[in-house]
DNA sequence: AAAGAATGAGACGTGGGTGTCTCAATTGGG
DNA sequence: CCCAATTGAGACACCCACGTCTCATTCTTT
């Protein structure tokens, strides 16, 4: 017995990350529970999503805690953002590609809090003079979004090993594909 | 009369970009036909879909041969297919997604060819010094294909201008956030 | 003008996922 | 040890989208 709702949640991101057309029985079997205790706990299935955006939210909120985005530079606090989030990487994904589904409704408010800080991030970046003016921060986020997203798309098919994920958005972000002299 | 067929696509592509969730008789309605005749040429569902990877390779490599990958340095043809490639962007976003559900199933083989044409692209860049060699082909050619898609959604979301399309993906795939002395 | 082809609108049956319900079995608390 | 609560399995109806079909209409063609 003892359901844990939480663990609930966590099985059911790991499975619809990486089949967000899941069905409701799959997603209880994956979590190892009965199709109807899945839904006595949430209402339906947008019930469901929208406890995974809350996960996803406060699992992202709590990473960027622990990324201490305040603390020394905005270069270094992004290294650490990347590392905190990467083990919630394939949840954002699908949480990102399922908020585009959501035209016209007013985003959850979660996710703009969690933007206003990265946006803030890199608006300090650029204050300080370490990050480019000419990329918008609101760009840069999106940005950053993505590639973490593409990412674990890469690691999950083996196109990127799962070691170098840190490293292949960090440096693609921060320092960009060209060769330079002086880097 | 004369229902154009390539037409029909290009809106169904124009649709199902921005809701991939749509209803064969939102496609039909927005592509100006009835539902009927939509299932007249194209037997169902999935048969769209593949009729739109179809219609996005071929846009894909036109634009990829106009970019002409092959001349100039690898930097200079990177900027003319992401110029090229602008016009399907929300298309390619919508095809990756799409792609990311066939798990298992071999990807269509007209992928595989543009894929290895962006990664021959990269691999040139690093052979002529103009591209670092500890970021992978592989991973440079996934992360332009997620910039470009985020970089669209960006754009359909007003977080980013129109005009500055090709200059946001550019600029951050190539240089990146950080700012140097000497770019 | 007549014949043929293609279309649009709608009706219809079907399938699959959803959500609800029941009931026996299991678990945990008193 | 017993009772209450929770669960799993299954049955059930429902809904929505799909795919097929019909038929009147419209357009092409000759």
């Amino acid at each position: 017995m003892a359901m844990d709702r939480d663990q609930v949640l966590r099985d059911a991101a790991a499975l619809l990350s990486r089949k967000s057309t899941a069905t409701m029985d799959e997603v209880a079997r994956a979590a190892g529970i009965g199709r109807a205790t899945l839904h006595r706990h949430f209402a339906g299935r947008d019930a469901l999503v929208r406890a995974l955006e809350d996960l996803g939210i406060r699992e992202f909120e709590v990473a960027f805690d622990n990324a201490r985005l305040d603390e020394g530079t905005a270069v270094e606090a992004l290294r650490r953002l990347v590392a905190e989030a990467e083990p919630n990487a394939q949840l954002l994904a699908f949480l990102v590609t399922e908020n585009q589904l959501f035209e016209g409704d007013e985003v959850n408010e979660g996710w703009a809090r969690l933007d206003a800080r990265v946006i803030a991030l890199f608006r300090r970046g650029q204050e300080e003079g370490d990050i480019r003016i000419d990329l918008s921060p609101a760009w840069l986020t999106e940005a950053l979004y993505g590639l973490i997203g593409s990412c674990a798309w890469a690691v999950m098919d083996g196109r990127v090993a799962a070691k170098d994920f840190q490293y292949m958005i960090i440096e693609l972000l921060l320092g960009g594909a060209r060769r330079s002299v002086e880097k």
